[in-house]
Parts: C-alpha cells; structure tokens; sequence
DNA sequence: TTCGTCATGTAATGGGTTACATGATTAC
DNA sequence: GTAATCATGTAACCCATTACATGACGAA
C-alpha cells in the first residue's frame, strides 16, 4: 500500500542487513546510495526506526560497553536486525509485484539488487520498462491532442520529459541486456559476523 | 515554505486565468500540462479550489442558467479568477526566488513561462542550472568516496542520475540560450473574454 | 444493460517536513 | 572560543493519497 514508506523500510533493513548501525549513520548512508539530495529527515527516520523496532525486525541497544565508549564520542543507539528482521528483509527483497517497480520504490529495489536473485531482477527491469513504456504513450497521445494549443515553452517542457523517459527506458534494456548476459550470479544472502 | 501546495495554487489561478472552468477539467488541464502520470487526486483538488475561493482568489458559481443547461450533462461548478485573483497569480509569476526553481514548482513555473516576465524567466533558468550543479557536485563527491564500497547496481543507479542531471542542465542552456538570442518577446497579460 | 466517462465531493489515515530542543566533540 | 559536525529525538502542521459515496449521460 504505502510504497513510500514500504521503500523506506526495505532500506533500512538492508543497510542493517550489512552491518549494524546507528541512525546518523544510517541517514548518511541511505543519502549516499540514492543521491543526497532527497535525504530523509530525522523526523522520518526515528519514528520510522521506533516502528521497525516495535515489530521486532530490528532491536535498540545503547552502546555503552568499555570498549565501544573509549572511541566513542556519546551514547549512541546502535540498530541491529533480529532473525524476523532478516526474514522480513528476504521475504521484501523477493518480491516482484507492481510496487516494485514504480517510482517510489525502484531506485531502493535495485540498490539492494546484489542480494536479490535474478529472476526477480528481471521482472523487476523489465516491469519498470513496461512502466515506462505506458507513459510513453500517454504522453505521446496528450502531445497530439495539445499540438495547437500548447505553447513553446509547454512544449519544451514535455519534449525533454519524453526525452527522459525515453533515456531510462535505453538504460533498462542495457540492464536487461547485461542480466540475461550472465544469468548465473545470484550471490548467497552474506550474513554478517554475529551469527543469532 | 510548502512549495508542493505553492505550486498547485499557481497551476490553479494559471489555468483559471486563461477561461473559467469546472473542477474535473481543471484536473485533466493540469494532467496534460505537466505530465499525464504525477495526475493529483479530486482529493487534493476539492480542498484546495475551496482554500482560494475562502481566500477570495476565485468565485465558484454553479451553472444553472437554461443555456448553459440544455448543453450540458448536469449542474456543474465553475470556477472563476476573482480581480484579487488575477493579482495574486501576477504576483506569483514575477516571484524568482529560490523556491521557483526546486523541483516542486519547477516544472509549473515553464508551464507558465509566457506569462512570466522575461528577466524572471532566465533567472529562474539560471537558478534552476545552479541547482542542478549544485546536485552534480554532490553526486560527484559521494560517488568519489564509495568507489570501493558501491556495487556494480549501485554504481549503475548513480551512473544513471548523474547523466539524467547533466542532460538537464544542457537542456536549461539551450533554453537560456533561446532566452537570450530575443530578449523581447514579454506578451501582454492576455486578459479571458469577460473583462469583469 | 452495462461500461466508460463525466462530475463532485468527504473522511480517514498516514506520514513527511519543519522547527524546536539539547548537548557532546572536533577542528580551526 | 567558536563553528561545524556528530547525535538523538519530539511536536505541530500540513496535506496528499486512498477509499468511499453518489449519480447522470452516452455508447456499445
């Protein structure tokens, strides 16, 4: 349903999945792997941090262990993923529906494509270019409709989106191109060091 | 402040200052002007038309007089630019301040480009260009520092965005090029038929 | 007669942004 | 000493999406 905040949560269990973290980081992190401008705001990701936690996905822990506190700066709150929370992440990561590939969520889901396996891979590239495609033609069709009555500037406007869409669309066959290149691939989940 | 709502109230008093109109054409107005998909909902709509009416930015009148009737399928509300109205959008459209050229009301700012005075419009152009180098910047930074860490999806995924930014900014100098190339060009206001 | 489009709304829900509040540590 | 960065949160406000409710008209 909400597939913004559904992005939100297979990011940051994914991040976790990789190592154990506390929310700063956590923030820097996701604005690194999908651009840092549309950084979250703390005020998303606390609270979003504080429902992950009450369902069990991931636990809380101060750190605040001798050896940890002699480098440290300050008590900082260290997120882990539980075993519901790795299950929860692999059950996410395997799903190829609608939502996966609109806009709210795609560029999360292919940042997390290492851990996906390749046959939801290539749903995922190729109902995003069918995606694409669809709007390609809606597009085309309201440019054909407006032709007298749009203006330059209205025009330009939409000739550079087509033009965009177009791109990706370009950039998704290259993927699909690469993937079925080398359909083997599909990496094992790499756990990280503390096992339970 | 909040420039998402910012620039539905100008699409809004745009469109209504071209000719009066009724709430569900509006929508399809606002959908073929800036992109069938991103279409926002009557919920979003209905509010919003009743915020400027209470504002006093535009009159809603329902058409019920017998010409009107006998052509049309039922008694349908028309919404009208108030004097108030037409200032307000003439104030908006002379702003360039930084908001203008966020991605929230970018786009709805060409959409209206040939009402919009011509120095505003290149420093919108140019604020908008400065925006994007701003953001290359950024990606570039981060994209120095994860080189080892990013993996081959991730390193596509930045790849592709830092193409889809420099494209923009090759488009928006064009365009200030254009901008440039006839200086003149700044057309009346265009008043609709009923001079109140 | 049934489906698609025209047409107008309301209510609930969720959640994102902003501003606020606090304070430690590091680099200049 | 002071500015920037590290670090964690809360509260209020706004508003967008979604689902719901209703109904007329035209075409197949």
């Amino acid at each position: 349903m909400a597939s913004r905040s559904d992005a939100l949560e297979l990011a940051v269990l994914g991040l976790l999945h990789e190592a154990p973290m506390h929310g700063y980081e956590l923030r820097k992190r996701l604005g690194a792997a999908l651009g840092p401008f549309r950084a979250l705001s703390y005020g998303t990701l606390y609270p979003s941090l504080r429902r992950l936690s009450e369902r069990g996905w991931i636990t809380e822990s101060e750190q605040s262990d001798d050896a940890a506190r002699a480098a440290s700066r300050r008590a900082r709150i260290v997120y882990e993923l539980t075993p519901a929370g790795q299950e929860r992440f692999e059950l996410l990561v395997r799903d190829a529906g609608p939502a996966s590939w609109e806009d709210d969520s795609f560029d999360v889901r292919l940042a997390f494509f290492s851990r996906t396996a390749a046959e939801v891979r290539i749903r995922i590239l190729e109902g995003r270019r069918a995606r694409l495609e669809e709007r390609l033609e809606q597009v085309s069709d309201v440019l054909a409709r407006n032709r007298e009555r749009a203006d330059r500037y209205g025009l330009e406007l939409q000739r550079h989106g087509l033009d965009s869409v177009q791109r990706e669309v370009r950039w998704l066959n290259e993927l699909i191109s690469a993937e079925r290149a080398r359909p083997n691939a599909d990496p094992p989940p790499a756990p990280h060091d503390s096992e339970a």
